[in-house]
DNA sequence: GTCTATATATCGATAGAC
DNA sequence: GTCTATCGATATATAGAC
């Protein structure tokens, strides 16, 4: 074991900053970026503080590095699918998809996240934009511009009304918890923005 | 002057809240909740940390009046108004009124502050909800129901379409500073939104 | 009410022994 | 790479003199 370890001296220090982005993962998602401390992220990897410092300049740097990671991932779980068949019922399961992040509480923190600290770190929104937010508008776009049927006037903004909608319900209900004090059905907001996009 | 201040003693006091409340917002809505210190609040409101502590029981308890009070005015600002005229004008003008708010730092910048603390402080977000979220989505709803000529099925989830392509919108390029990577018109979001609401 | 001083705690980042 | 110890800065909240 020890000599495969030896053999593989890249391989080990890849795998260790994978372990320290998994650790600092859920701290910085849960509880913020300033509330979480080197050494709560040390201990939740398991490795000591200055392994830290060995992997990543500062506390900044490590954070981006994870942004970075999420916000890719984040992309490809909900828009990297190709978007084919009849457009309500293109348009309904992406809406799904969309919504369906609702019930991933990992999703909501990112998006708190990268809000809370938007003002000090425009790096971060950066990051966040061009690779989930653009990519996703471009994507729906393309496709509404494709989709002669439905013979949309503006595709793009569409497309932003389309987002925002689906994301500001998101937004609402679990991100500020308005689920009990203003609660509607997630598949009657769907079922309203379809028809708004299609029967006109 | 001086006997005029005695005559009023319950005044003065109020006045001094009022003084406190005025330093601390810009502190809060430029630096959020964490990066604030009761020092910084103390030297922008012109009085000694312990005068915050005889008027506010903690941090957090002046944070929160001062949360309630923005979210109030800023209700006020824009959703107070009496929704009167041709219905396409008066979702124009509503939807302008939305967006103007873009121009204003101190409305953005409250945005992201309710976000950030939304985690650790639940009874901000009710407040932020009950008293600013939840009366513009009723104030709007209750127009669209009682607007006959544009036969709207589901009024509230038009609502919420409306109110959440719009906020989705001044998020994105406001406070994650979207607008150079992905710039577009409010105007010509409004243009779309109106028409999917009115023409259909 | 105001000032200064302070108690107590935690933070990011570093240094040294192993 | 690991541990412990620590530096310097900053935070909330309080205490005492005036």
């Amino acid at each position: 074991m020890n000599q495969i370890k030896n053999y593989q001296p890249h391989q080990k220090q890849i795998n260790k900053a994978e372990q320290i982005l998994n650790g600092a993962r859920p701290e910085f998602l849960r509880h913020g970026y300033d509330c979480t401390s080197m050494d709560k992220i040390a201990k939740s990897a398991g490795v000591s503080k200055q392994t830290l410092y060995s992997h990543f300049c500062d506390k900044d740097g490590l954070f981006t590095a994870l942004v970075e990671r999420i916000a890719a991932e984040k992309f490809r779980m909900v828009w990297s699918q190709p978007l084919q068949g009849k457009p309500d019922q293109v348009l309904r399961s992406l809406a799904q998809r969309v919504l369906n992040n609702i019930n991933d509480p990992e999703y909501v923190c990112f998006i708190r996240l990268i809000t809370a600290e938007s003002a000090k770190r425009p790096d971060l929104c950066e990051i966040f934009l061009s690779n989930l937010v653009q990519p996703a508008i471009t994507h729906l776009t393309q496709y509404l511009e494709t989709c002669e049927e439905l013979n949309i006037k503006d595709p793009e903004a569409t497309a932003r009304i389309f987002v925002g909608a689906l994301i500001h319900f998101m937004i609402i209900q679990e991100l500020l918890q308005g689920k009990k004090l203003m609660p509607m059905e997630a598949e009657r907001l769907i079922d309203n923005l379809i028809d708004m996009i299609v029967n006109r």
